[in-house]
DNA sequence: ACTTGCTTTAGACAATGTCTATTGTAGGAT
DNA sequence: ATCCTACAATAGACATTGTCTAAAGCAAGT
């Protein structure tokens, strides 16, 4: 994720320890974590960071378009490193764990002009639901 | 919503005065209420009803299956009495304003094989996000 | 090395929701 | 009509998630 953080020091973003912890956690695919997930994960690498500069560099993060907010259920709100290709999410309703999909067809399409009640739509967002292989034998 | 009541005391509900309340405030189409929008209409017609019973009665409504929990926010569930209909949701990114929506075509046969991770899916659910017509005047 | 403005921090505060112990009452029994 | 009792309502403590503030720390340019 070196090249994030390359990417983020030419915005200007002043570099520490505590965001580049920030940065590797939130390193990989169908990564999707909680903000505390995020802050248990900083500490093991850097003991010292607090809950608010975890809060503070995923909120900038998100403005900066680098990461997403995602929001599965209604508990806290993950964060997503995979914010460059654009994608959908499978739920497991059992255990939540989260991948990403990539569903075919076109769901603006879908909707007709008589409901869509005169608004601009600009983005859909879908959430598929169901139980994991995991879960299933369990 | 007397069918609703009516349904309900079949089922065994005891009736209480804060119950009818309740259930008076659900009515309606494209109503989505958070629950302590639901207290506040509540409170207007029963002064004493309390913001637990209100949580108490939307948990025991959404478990009869009755209304329906939707978060299109991360901020607080909304309650949805459209709950015998199926439907997606269309929300205002500026002032929050929720539509019920029918998109067209199966969305659920929109997602490959390949892209299953040998979950058992069981629900779609489509938010468009988009401006509403009162936003995009001002 | 110095300086300065950005960053981090602890903890208070806020919003939403859950739980518990107590009190009240709906509706059936008498 | 009154009584009983299990179910329901209530106040407020508590939990979770997130935001804000004021003080202290530090990255990076000079
Ligand atoms: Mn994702
Ligand atoms: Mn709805
Ligand atoms: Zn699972
Ligand atoms: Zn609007």
């Amino acid at each position: 994720m070196s090249d994030l953080l390359e990417r983020l020091r030419g915005r200007g973003w002043r570099m520490t320890a505590q965001r580049r912890v920030v940065a590797e956690v939130l390193d990989g695919e169908h990564v999707h974590l909680t903000a505390d997930e995020v802050h248990a994960r900083a500490v093991a690498k850097l003991p010292e960071i607090s809950r608010a500069t975890v809060y503070n560099t995923l909120g900038e993060l998100v403005s900066l378009g680098e990461v997403l907010e995602v929001s599965t259920d209604q508990r806290a709100k993950r964060y997503d490193p995979n914010a460059h290709q654009p994608h959908h999410h499978l739920v497991c309703a059992h255990c939540g764990a989260i991948r990403d999909v990539h569903p075919v067809g076109n769901p603006m399409a879908d909707l007709p002009d008589s409901e869509r009640f005169g608004f601009t739509i600009s983005d859909v967002e879908m959430t598929y639901r169901g139980v994991c292989p995991n879960c299933a034998a369990a």
